[in-house]
DNA sequence: CGAACGTTTGAAAAGAGTCAACTTCAGTGG
DNA sequence: CCACTGAAGTTGACTCTTTTCAAACGTTCG
């Protein structure tokens, strides 16, 4: 739906080697549709499963009910790596469109290459979770907005989903919120800016950037907008 | 120095496994002073180190100078998994206290029982990320100190660092800020806050929690503070 | 002693949340 | 075809938290 076949086709090749791998041990393979809950991976099966197809959002849920996203997952990223061992946290994972991912056995772990990859991809994701946190941390909301589009998008472009300039990203304003721990209200308010000073559009789970220079400007505080 | 010896040698047993295994293929071990850097574990050598003893904080630099600490790294927990790939990012890590460092080597990878231990460490610190970025979130200032200081405290009485009612937290309340993302002014206020409460106190480098409870009650927002 | 650093305090300003109403739009059923 | 519904998006007014700026106050250590 979101993610047209195409797109799917070539985010499996080239960014990540985990997903270009063509041979694995195991063959089955999970789909998921669009808004099913991956609760912990569990649901998967035990053990860590790479990401083939499909965008992914991992989150925790708090005790009075809110939610917070702490990654937006994409091709080549793992989920479920926590179940190996049972520990406390609420982590879950939600597919925000159809996805697909491959278990990796834990014979493959003892393959030297794969054990590689999945190092670099464990690596990445401890990185990018220092990195949100110093979004969340250290930006206003405006800064937060314009570094999660820019991070997204420049992923996805890396990844070969979206056009370049247009990206698939089925969220709500709501669920914007979540990921950047701000109000949807004040998330409108921030989206309306960024519009408004053609920086980005976010509609109706579409993210278009005419010019990433600019939004890496906003988000590094280095330009100051109206409004 | 801040963790004495008997503390440090009882940490080296209970809570996590990795620590308790006596006989280590490579022997080598590092040191570091207190406030001493290690940039991305690489001035421990390549790949991932164990924490032995000792206190450490890993963190994050801005362009602009700002600092975010994104996680308190205890006896049991890993520095310098992302030196085996080059990644972009500047995480970096600070020892608060005299520390020593267990290298991992890639050989001992290969045995199933130390893998299990380390992917046990790595899941262990992953979902701290996601509970910090919960934490910088969804919580107010108050709170999230509260919090900051019941894990911390957790974990340490769970090692056997600290005597469960005092633990050596040898922060300054700027430092604080920077783990919290808050200012120092305004570290400084909820400090006397929960001090004039009776939750908890932290000076010159120490915490003490009268009452975990208290404590828990104030992180989770159901208790009202005066002041 | 004096310098450097950390802590404490006050007052004003900015950022973000809350509350509440209103709009837009897709889907549904008469 | 239109009215109804519910979910998502938009807007304004107000409140509260946190930051900013600025000035003192304590300690430690040369």
């Amino acid at each position: 739906m979101y993610v047209n076949e195409q797109s799917e086709r070539r985010a499996r090749e080239p960014a990540s080697s985990l997903t270009a791998r063509q041979e694995w041990r195991t063959v089955e393979r999970h789909t998921f549709r669009a808004r099913e809950l991956i609760t912990n991976g569990v649901s998967a099966g035990p053990g860590p499963h790479v990401i083939l197809s499909g965008i992914l959002c991992r989150y925790t849920l708090t005790p009075d009910g809110r939610r917070q996203f702490t990654a937006l997952l994409l091709p080549g990223d793992l989920i479920g790596f926590e179940s190996v061992v049972n520990l406390r946290c609420a982590d879950s994972t939600i597919a925000l469109t159809a996805s697909v991912c491959q278990p990796v056995a834990s014979a493959d772990l003892t393959e030297p290459d794969t054990l590689r990859q999945v190092w670099e991809a464990i690596e990445r994701q401890t990185l990018a979770a220092s990195d949100w946190t110093l979004n969340i941390g250290m930006r206003p909301a405006l800064q937060r907005l314009a570094y999660f589009f820019h991070d997204t998008s420049t992923r996805m472009r890396a990844l070969g989903i979206g056009t370049g300039i247009r990206y698939p990203l089925p969220l709500t304003q709501m669920e914007l919120g979540d990921f950047l721990a701000l109000t949807p209200v004040h998330v409108n308010r921030c989206l309306a800016n960024l519009r408004y000073n053609g920086v980005a559009t976010f509609r109706s789970g579409r993210l278009e950037v005419p010019s990433v220079p600019k939004l890496w400007r906003v988000a590094q505080f280095e330009a100051e907008l109206p409004l």
